[in-house]
RNA sequence: GGCGAGGUUCCCGAGUGGUCAAAGGGGGCAGACUGUAAAUCUGUUGGCGGAUGCCUUCGGUGGUUCAAAUCCACCCCUCGCCA
């Protein structure tokens, strides 16, 4: 099997070094490569899924995977990609985040250390940490042209809005890192993002360079939607993340069947493991069929990041809620006592509460649009009482808009 | 360091003493239409137990005033030119 063509099959791939060498180099023995993600926040989030899918591929197809927590980089902010200068987060915060992101990354690589290719989880602060600037400008920095980093797209584009000294030496700490897993781990390949290309192209300047040693890279499309949104953290209805406590499994089911028609069957080259014959059967489909692929897209990415029984459960919840079959028990649920509707509760406290409405306003601006639902019926003035006699077994389906759905249970 | 421009609600961007919770656009949300899609049209878009009311918001802190996003002082930050 061909890996590297898997991957170009696939969309995985943007731009490469070198390309004949590196498929020679895949197809051959099991290599050592490294993908880079930056610790801003406590859990991955869509914009991280390509990079990992990529490592997870790689890993499957023999070769060792080495993901570099950015805890040292992170302090400095990459401009890349971006339009302002990252917030500095303390050491201590960033450590904590370095976990909870192998926790989720466990879902799509194996960190077993008794297997030859299992995943290392790195941290570039155990060594950037402990550099020595006047060491570190001899060393490193001579090899760096000014006159050539002010050409890179990353810097180009920042050097509009303004670009500090400490960003600027972003290219070269990535750099390093390259330098310093080839000569510990022996890494001769990098993956990252698109917008990664010109700081993984200035470290495989610098190790051959430093180490007269040809190694290798690649980047990932960075994945937008047909509308042009990017896959990274401003999605409709907010940011869309791995960790389970800040986007349920269900709600991740629900982002990936309500993605554009167009993005589906794309979707799931990028984000399954389908074969890319299968995924071209689904190609097939059109109309209101196109919803087939979005249920399979859907089960299959929600079962690669939460589990198979989530992404049923979320399966399940669906389909109970959008075609009435099955049952709601797997809908997302409240509990609240019983005691409470003789003390008078509102519909007002009910989509508070639950969270379906973040404020009053929000749900009394709702109700006036029609866009309130108990029970599947039109709520119209959501100041009135819950009454016993509207429960269906002790239970109520809230809704609000069109798809979105709690159940409260009262005890 | 000098000079100039600027920091406004999710984003962009108007506003230069009361009529400002703040134009317009984008985005979001809702309704209609649909297929939990797209496109389109319409509405909506700080919070508050229901309010010609209160609270929070116009970089920060103080001040002037019956009244400040708007005026004054100091400070912080960004951009540009010069050094």
């Amino acid at each position: 099997m061909e890996t590297l063509q898997s991957l170009i099959d696939r969309s995985l791939v943007y731009q490469m070094t070198n390309e004949e060498k590196l498929n020679e180099l895949l197809k051959a023995d099991p290599l050592s490569f490294y993908i880079g993600f930056d610790a801003t926040a406590s859990s991955l989030h869509l914009g991280h899924l390509v990079p990992l899918m990529i490592a997870s591929h790689l890993q499957r197809a023999g070769h060792k995977p080495h993901i570099l927590i950015g805890g040292a980089t992170a302090l400095v902010g990459d401009p890349s990609g971006r339009s302002t200068e990252r917030s500095l987060e303390s050491r201590d915060t960033i450590d904590q985040w370095a976990v909870s992101l192998k926790t989720q990354m466990k879902r799509f690589l194996d960190f077993n250390d008794e297997s030859a290719n299992g995943a290392l989880l790195l941290n570039n602060a155990d060594w950037l940490n402990k550099l020595n600037y006047i060491n570190f400008l001899r060393d490193i920095g001579k090899h760096f042209s000014v006159n050539r980093m002010l050409t890179a797209e990353s810097v180009k584009q920042r050097l509009e809005t303004g670009l500090s000294f400490l960003e600027f030496n972003y290219m070269l700490l990535q750099s390093y890192d390259f330098l310093h897993l080839f000569r510990d781990k022996n890494c001769i390949l990098q993956v990252g993002g698109a917008d990664q290309w010109g700081n993984i192209v200035a470290g495989i300047d610098l190790i051959r360079r430093k180490e007269s040693s040809e190694v290798y890279g690649f980047t990932c499309p960075l994945v937008t939607t047909s509308t042009g949104e990017k896959m990274s953290k401003s999605q409709p209805g907010g940011a869309i993340w791995l960790d389970p406590d800040l986007t349920s499994p269900y709600q991740y089911y629900q982002f990936w069947i309500n993605v554009d028609d167009r993005d589906a069957a794309y979707f799931m080259k990028l984000y399954t493991y389908l074969p890319v014959n299968e995924i071209a059967e689904y190609e097939k489909l059109t109309g209101a069929d196109t919803r087939r692929t979005k249920e399979k897209l859907a089960f299959e990415a929600t079962a690669i990041a939460h589990g198979f029984e989530e992404a049923k459960k979320a399966q399940n919840a669906a389909k109970a809620l959008f075609s009435g079959k099955g049952n709601q028990q797997n809908v997302p649920s409240t509990e609240v006592p019983l005691s409470r509707i003789n003390e008078g509760i509102s519909a007002i406290d009910l989509f508070t509460e639950t969270g379906l409405c973040p404020s009053r306003g929000e749900v009394k601006r709702l109700g006036k649009q029609g866009g309130l639902y108990i029970q599947d019926e039109r709520v119209s003035s959501p100041e009135e009482r819950i009454t016993e006699d509207m429960l269906d077994n002790n239970s109520l389906l809230l809704r609000a808009g069109k798809k979105r759905y709690h159940r409260i249970n009262f005890v």
